[in-house]
DNA sequence: AAGACCTCCAACCGCTGGGAT
DNA sequence: TATCCCAGCGGTTGGAGGTCT
């Protein structure tokens, strides 16, 4: 349609944010609010496109965040949620204090998606499984890895190396910690919790 | 100890809907 | 009505880091 790009792609950071950009960035939103995203980076003094402020401040930055682990309880309200309204992320948000859309998300398709096919339910339409779909279903709960071997692939199709992207994401931030870490003295969230990383193969599956 | 495998999540891209002109 | 601009949404990705062999 001939529309302008969302911002001067070539001036603009991208990857992961640093100290200094989030600080400014939380300086700017103390002062000023929040809103008119497209003319917050110039005037905040970021190198950035006012889609990627947004979402850094969305999904990271923002006082109200809930950081760790969902409970129980959140676990059941999501599936309910999804069960009715979809992958209507930001409004299975609304009714989740303090998370975000994104980790909602995330969470959703690295959690809750193996918990349902667990229970014999397809993830998707929140019924129980056909033995056909049973079949697909754990087919997929014990390969999880196959977003993974997708990605493979895709780099395989590309020589062997990883699929080039406009600008490698700078490596930042200490251990366990993508982001730099922040200052002192500006609200920023906690810090996560550990993470719960590792290999968990479902039942039967032995790794390698 | 090294390498393979896997999880997790921040951040990206492209698209859509709504308001303004 | 048609077009443009913008904020917001959903899907996807890269890569850090944990676990296992």
């Amino acid at each position: 349609m001939g529309r302008s790009p969302c911002c001067e792609k070539e001036h603009t950071n991208k990857g992961a944010w640093t100290k200094e950009e989030d600080q400014r960035l939380i300086a700017y939103i103390r002062v000023n609010g929040e809103g008119c995203w497209r003319s917050l980076p110039k005037a905040a003094g970021l190198l950035r496109c006012g889609k990627s402020c947004r979402l850094r401040w969305m999904n990271y930055l923002r006082p109200d965040l809930k950081r760790g682990n969902f409970t129980d309880d959140e676990d059941e309200l999501i599936i309910r949620l999804h069960s009715l309204l979809g992958n209507k992320w930001s409004l299975i948000a609304g009714q989740l204090p303090g998370r975000t859309d994104n980790e909602i998300k995330n969470y959703w398709n690295t959690h809750i998606k193996r918990k349902l096919l667990s229970r014999g339910m397809d993830p998707h339409t929140h019924r129980p499984l056909t033995p056909v779909d049973g079949a697909a279903a754990s087919h997929e709960a014990a390969s999880h890895g196959v977003v993974v071997r997708r990605r493979q692939q895709r780099r395989d199709e590309h020589g062997g190396a990883a699929v080039p992207r406009p600008e490698p994401r700078p490596v930042s931030g200490p251990a366990g910690c993508r982001h730099a870490d922040l200052a002192p003295g500006l609200p920023l969230p906690p810090p996560r919790p550990p993470r719960r990383g590792g290999v968990q193969l479902p039942s039967g599956r032995q790794p390698g």
